[in-house]
DNA sequence: TTGAAAGCGCTAACAT
DNA sequence: ATGTTAGCGCTTTCAA
C-alpha cells in the first residue's frame, strides 16, 4: 500500500504525463526496469517494494522514485511462482443473483481486509458440474484457502478439495460431515423450528411454496425439518408447490394466488425464501386476506428488503454475515498457525423473527 | 475440459481412493510427477494436458492415466509465467449488493464461457482509493483484459489503465471522454428522458429522490440531465431528499412519507432507483394515494423485482445484461485481433417502461 | 512424434 | 545494508 500511495502521490502530481512518454506501453515492466533506473540491484529493489529486511532510507527513496516514475507495477505470477505463497481466497458460491451470497461475501471481505488475503469468486449456479470446473480452474491458481458453499459436492470436487493442502471451509450448512472445517447453521433444523412455531400459532393446514431447485439442498434440508416436525405434530402438508426461474416476487404472488384458488382452506403458508414470501403477502393484503387471523405466513432468510414491507414477514436469519466472518477467520487462523489447526465445525443459531404474520398465543 | 472430465471420470469410479493413500497431500504435485509416473517427458505431458502438438494415442493415454491417478492439477502460475498469457479478465464494479451488477456479470460471463478467458471480479464500494488498491492488485496478476465501470478514475488509477497495454472497457456510462473502448447508456440523457415524459404526462411539482453518494457519478448525471430538461420546460424541482445506507425499500418508504409531509402538493416523484421507487409506492398505496391521478412515480434500473409489485412502476432499463455481453465481446475480439484494434463506444438506449405510475396523455 | 535446454520475473537463502 | 546465486513449475524453441 505504501507503495501504492507513493504512486499515486506521484501521477497526482503531474509527473505521469512526461514518463508516460518516455517507455513504450507494449512491454510490461520488470524489476529489472526498476534496477536500472535507481542504480540499484533487483534484490533491494524487491525488499524496498515489499517493505522486507533492512534498507536504508536513502536507497529506499531511489528505488520508490523510479518504480513510481517508470509506473511499475510487481508481477505477482513470478512473486508467487518464486516465494510459492498466493494471497488469494478461493470464494465459491452458487450465485451472485441470490442477494444471500454478497452478503456472505461482505462478511468475507471484513475479515480479509485486515490480512494481505484477497477473495476471489467463482460462482457455480448451483450446478455440480460447473462447481468442479469452477474449483480446478481456481486451485490451479493454487490459492492459500478455499471457503466453498455447501456440503455436497462431486467426488471429483470432494477430492480436489482433500487433496488441495490448503484451509477448506465449507460453509452455510452444517447438515452433513464435512471435509475440514465447517461454518454455517442447521437448516433441517432451521425447518423444525419454523414448524413448531407454526404449530405452536395454532395453524393446522399448512400450504408450503419453494424452489424446484433438486441441488439447492438447504432448501431440500429446511423442508424436510419442517414436514418433519409437522409429522410428528400430526400435521401434514396440505399443499405444495415449487417455481423455478423468474422474479420471485412475482412467483411468490402467482404460487401464492394458484395455491389458494386450490386449496382455499389452508391457513398458513411457509415459504423457502423472503422474496417469495414477500410477494405472496402483497397478494393477499391486495386482496384482503386478514394475516395473520385467516391466515399466516413464514419466510426464510430475514433479507433487509423486509423491512420496507406493508407487514413484516415473520423470517429466519440465516446469518449470512456472520457465517463469511467465521469463514474468513478460519482461513485466517489456520494459516497462521504453526502446528497444523484441527477441524474446526461451527453451527450458528438462526433467529427466528415473528414479525406479524403469525398468531401469537 | 477434456481433462477434467476424464478425472472426474476417475474419480467416480473409485480410482480416487487408492491413489489418495499413494501420495501425500503435503506437496502439490508437478509435471515431474506425472512424467515419472507416466514414464513420458515432462514436455509430452505438457503436451497432452493441454492438446497442443502432435502426441501419439497410446502415449497420450498412459498420461492421461497417470494424471488422473495422481490427482495432478497443473499450476497455472507457472504457465502463466511461462507462456506469459493469463486468462483472466478483471472486472472491477462499485459493489454487489446493488443487483445492477450481478446482472451486469452474468452477461460478461455468459460471452466468456464460449472462450477459455475467465472473469475475476473485484469490488470498489464506490470508493476511488479502493478502486485504484483493486486496481493495481488485479493488475499485478497481468490479465488479459479490464471490464471497469464508470468513467471517473483517480489520476493513478487512469495513469495503470492506460499503461497496462490490455485492451480496457469502461461500462454502464458513456457521457465522457474512455480511456480505450467503453459500453454503457448516456445517463444524463436517461435522466432527460424520464423529465421530458414526466413533463408531458402533465406533472408540475416533481420531487426527487435518491442516493447521497456524491462518489455515484452516473446517479448525479441522471439527476442533472433530468433538472436540466425540467428547467428548459420552465419546472423546478420542488423538493428532493437523499439517504445512504439501510435497506432501499424501507428508506424509500420513509422518504416519500416525509416528503409528501413536507411538501403535500407534489404531484410527481423520481426516484433515483427502482428499489426506493417500489418502497414510494407501497407507501403511497397503503395511504391510498391515487396513482397516477394524484401522484405520478417513476424509477430507474428495470429491476426484475418489480413485476411483483401491486403496480408497475415506471421505469427505464439500464441494459445491464447487454453491457456485459458487449464489453465481454469487445475484449474476446481485440485479445483476438491480429493488428491494434480501433477504440469502440458503444451506446445503448434505455428504454422506458411506463408502468402504470404515470398519466398517459 | 518426442526430448533437451533455456528461460519467464521474481524471491529464498546465502554471501559480503 | 546490499548483492549473488539458484531455482519456483511451467512453456517456448530448437534439435533429434
Amino acid at each position: 500500500m505504501d507503495n501504492l500511495s507513493e504512486w499515486r502521490y506521484k501521477y497526482e502530481n503531474g509527473n505521469f504525463g512526461i514518463t508516460s512518454l518516455t517507455n513504450s506501453p507494449k512491454r510490461p515492466l520488470t524489476l529489472r526496469d526498476v534496477s536500472e533506473a535507481s542504480g540499484v540491484s533487483e534484490m533491494t529493489v524487491s525488499r524496498v517494494l515489499r517493505n522486507r529486511g533492512d534498507v536504508s532510507e536513502a536507497t529506499r527513496e531511489k528505488v520508490l522514485n523510479a518504480s513510481k516514475a517508470l509506473g511499475y507495477v510487481p508481477n505477482k505470477i513470478a512473486g508467487a511462482l518464486a516465494s510459492q505463497r498466493v494471497n488469494l481466497v478461493a470464494v465459491i458460491i452458487p450465485s451472485l443473483g441470490n442477494m444471500v451470497f454478497p452478503e456472505v461475501m461482505t462478511g468475507i471481505s471484513q475479515v480479509l481486509e485486515d490480512t494481505d488475503l484477497q477473495p476471489v469468486v467463482g460462482v457455480t449456479d448451483y450446478l455440480p458440474e460447473k462447481e468442479e470446473k469452477v474449483l480446478y480452474e481456481m486451485l490451479s491458481w493454487r490459492p492459500s484457502g478455499v471457503i466453498i458453499a455447501g456440503l455436497e459436492h462431486s467426488d471429483a470436487s470432494h477430492a480436489m478439495l482433500e487433496n488441495a493442502g490448503i484451509p477448506v471451509v465449507e460453509i452455510m450448512d452444517v447438515d452433513g460431515p464435512a471435509i475440514d472445517h465447517c461454518v454455517g447453521i442447521s437448516h433441517r433444523r432451521a425447518g423444525r423450528k419454523m414448524a413448531k412455531q407454526i404449530v405452536k400459532s395454532g395453524y393446522q393446514n399448512i400450504g408450503f411454496l419453494g424452489t424446484k431447485m433438486p441441488l439447492d439442498h438447504r432448501a431440500r434440508k429446511r423442508f424436510e425439518g419442517f414436514t418433519e416436525t409437522l409429522a410428528k405434530n400430526g400435521v401434514e402438508i396440505a399443499d405444495q408447490e415449487f417455481y423455478s426461474g423468474g422474479s420471485a416476487l412475482a412467483k411468490g404472488r402467482e404460487m401464492t394466488a394458484a395455491m389458494l384458488k386450490r386449496s382455499p382452506n389452508l391457513d398458513c403458508l411457509y415459504f423457502s425464501n423472503d422474496m417469495i414470501g414477500a410477494g405472496g403477502l402483497l397478494y393477499l393484503l391486495e386482496n384482503n386476506y386478514d394475516i395473520p387471523g385467516q391466515i399466516g405466513l413464514a419466510g426464510f432468510n430475514g433479507v433487509e428488503m423486509l423491512d420496507g414491507l406493508p407487514i413484516q414477514l415473520a423470517t429466519m436469519d440465516a446469518c449470512r454475515n456472520e457465517i463469511g466472518q467465521n469463514a474468513a477467520q478460519i482461513i485466517v487462523e489456520t494459516l497462521a498457525a504453526e502446528t497444523p489447526m484441527e477441524s474446526k465445525c461451527l453451527e450458528l443459531s438462526p433467529k427466528i423473527s415473528l414479525g406479524k404474520t403469525l398468531k401469537r398465543r
